[in-house]
DNA sequence: CCAAATGATTGAAA
DNA sequence: TTTCAATCATTTGG
């Protein structure tokens, strides 16, 4: 398998070193580079551009708490998700092409696997400096804005759809977490919640409806 | 300054 | 899992 990906595999090794924070642990022991699993099957990849988004989204919100680890990290996710679609874009033609876009797809998969984990081991550290404070972000006038009308609009039932949720992240350029965030504020403190069985109910019938 | 507003976090419930 | 309520911590208006 390793010698269909020839290039990916000499990246330079210097930067591994980035992904890596916090305690050893037992799977160091793929030290100096990506984990060797990387090379040895393809695992079902379900959808790598979701796992992205999130990865992206998890940038977002720890950035402000450890902003060069999260610097380091983003870029070298880039790095090597850029290094991985160059590889893809070379080898489009052939009849091997679903068979390449399956492997790159399970390659970036483990890196974003990885970025994860290094996140996580991050988080668990020790508190950052003291010279880092957290900060909360004051959402723009605009961002309110939208957010407001949506619910404005949806007082008997302000509960947005993931898809809705999306739309409202986009429109009002925060990400998913933000305005889920600012609904569960929102409803709570302007005590306008449902009961947890009907809003199970509400989310039974619309995927019914989604069905037609 | 201080108190209110508000985004983020947490832990429990279902 | 998602949601809520309580709580934390930062920002802001007075």
């Amino acid at each position: 398998m390793a010698a269909v990906f020839p290039n990916v595999s000499s990246l330079p090794a210097g930067n591994y070193e980035v992904l890596r924070f916090g305690p050893q642990s037992s799977e160091d022991a793929t030290r100096t580079g990506f984990p060797i699993s990387l090379f040895s099957s393809v695992s079902n990849v379900t959808d790598v551009k979701v796992k992205e988004k999130a990865l992206l989204e998890s940038f977002d919100s720890l950035r402000p708490l450890y902003p060069e680890p999260i610097m380091q990290l983003s870029c070298s996710y880039k790095y090597y998700s850029a290094s991985i679609e160059m590889e893809r874009l070379n080898s489009i033609q052939g009849e091997l092409k679903d068979f390449h876009n399956q492997n790159f797809d399970s390659q970036l998969n483990k890196i974003i696997d990885r970025v994860e984990y290094s996140l996580k081991l991050l988080s668990s550290r020790d508190r950052p400096s003291p010279s880092i404070t957290r900060t909360r972000p004051v959402l723009t006038r605009n961002s309110l804005k939208v957010l407001e009308e949506w619910y404005e609009c949806h007082l008997d039932h302000p509960y947005p759809t993931a898809s809705q949720v999306e739309w409202l992240a986009q429109v009002s350029s925060l990400n998913t977490e933000q305005v889920k965030k600012w609904f569960g504020n929102k409803r709570s403190r302007s005590k306008n919640t449902r009961s947890l069985t009907e809003i199970a109910k509400v989310k039974r019938r619309q995927r019914l409806l989604k069905r037609h």
